[in-house]
DNA sequence: GCGCGAACTTGACGCTGACAAGATTGCGTG
DNA sequence: CACGCAATCTTGTCAGCGTCAAGTTCGCGC
């Protein structure tokens, strides 16, 4: 308790984000706890509420930093010239690489969904992502029927529902997204 | 619903497995709380403990019929001769129709994954969906592409990420997957 | 080198889920 | 018909949670 350990933290607000990732990697967003994280990180139990005004606030902010993360990653793809084949197995490289992410940004009941940052960092997400099928009729019907695919993979696959296969996500997802969209 | 009343205050179990129902649909799976059920149903705070041991076993019973009511909802399409398509429909009928069921059965997170007569409900929906696909090359890859892709637009619709749309749900399911799989 | 504000602690409040023990009531059995 | 039993529900209690308020410590700009 008072053995050394400096006043100030250093950067407990990366050190709160960093557990609450392992905290629902491992136990899912339900199980993660403020009391908990704050103790895992060495504070007192009001620590990181001062960080994150509160429990939706940390979510809000972890969520933010996946739709971040996520818009990043579809950018990089793009502009490396891949397709939508490679738009969609970038998707599920990051839903499997960043389960703990992915799995709050879905769940708007549990953050702040009006957040600013938030909400600027989905909007570039979907951009990247509606940009791979923008030159389709009925292009809005293509991009929803891209991303229910990719999406639903994803989820499918971390709620361990798909668990029988023991191939790899982003290959089975290369295969199908292929037989579908390169007709 | 509460027609007799064989005991103290009624069928208790229907009563708090309806209350969650529409709680849920509300607030999300994490906006329960046994003792808010308790008090919509009128009933003191432990009342629900003696039919649903825990919360996860609230959420267990919850789950369970779930997977039963798209059990059946997938194999009256089948026994209606209804092919792939509307096997998908009926998928995101149901997912739209009860979406409290829908967000809980796939967070196993929440509940006990092991309950025997889940684990019934939720092989026999899974039977029938690939049943679907069975006549296909891999028919496991179609399996998980045709589920990926009803699952995902489920989801995604269900959670408030399409809203932009005013389109009828299950008629664009029904027009992507038929220009999906009727090659 | 000093004070000001950010970072963190301490303490308290009402809430929750879980458990234990007591009260009530329907129902089968004798 | 009555009696006892077990299922149902209540009451009371406990630790843990999130949140707020007030106090303490310390980095940093002036």
């Amino acid at each position: 308790m008072t053995t050394g350990r400096p006043y100030h933290h250093g950067d407990l607000r990366r050190a709160v984000l960093d557990a609450a990732i392992e905290a629902i990697t491992e136990h899912g967003p339900a199980g993660v706890g403020l009391r908990d994280l704050a103790r895992r990180v060495g504070v007192s139990h009001a620590g990181p509420v001062h960080h994150f005004k509160d429990k939706a606030g940390l979510l809000t902010a972890l969520a933010a930093e996946g739709f971040t993360l996520l818009a990043d990653a579809l950018d990089a793809t793009v502009t490396a010239g891949g397709d939508i084949i490679e738009l969609g197995a970038a998707y599920v490289r990051f839903a499997v690489e960043h389960r703990a992410h992915f799995e709050v940004m879905f769940r708007p009941d549990l953050y702040h969904a009006d957040d600013p940052a938030l909400v600027e960092a989905r909007d570039r997400a979907g951009a990247a992502l509606a940009g791979g099928v923008a030159d389709r009729p009925d292009p809005e019907l293509a991009s929803v029927a891209a991303w229910s695919l990719v999406h639903g993979f994803a989820t499918l696959w971390n709620t361990g529902a798909l668990s029988r296969t023991d191939r790899d996500p982003v290959a089975m997802v290369r295969a199908f997204a292929g037989s579908m969209f390169l007709t």
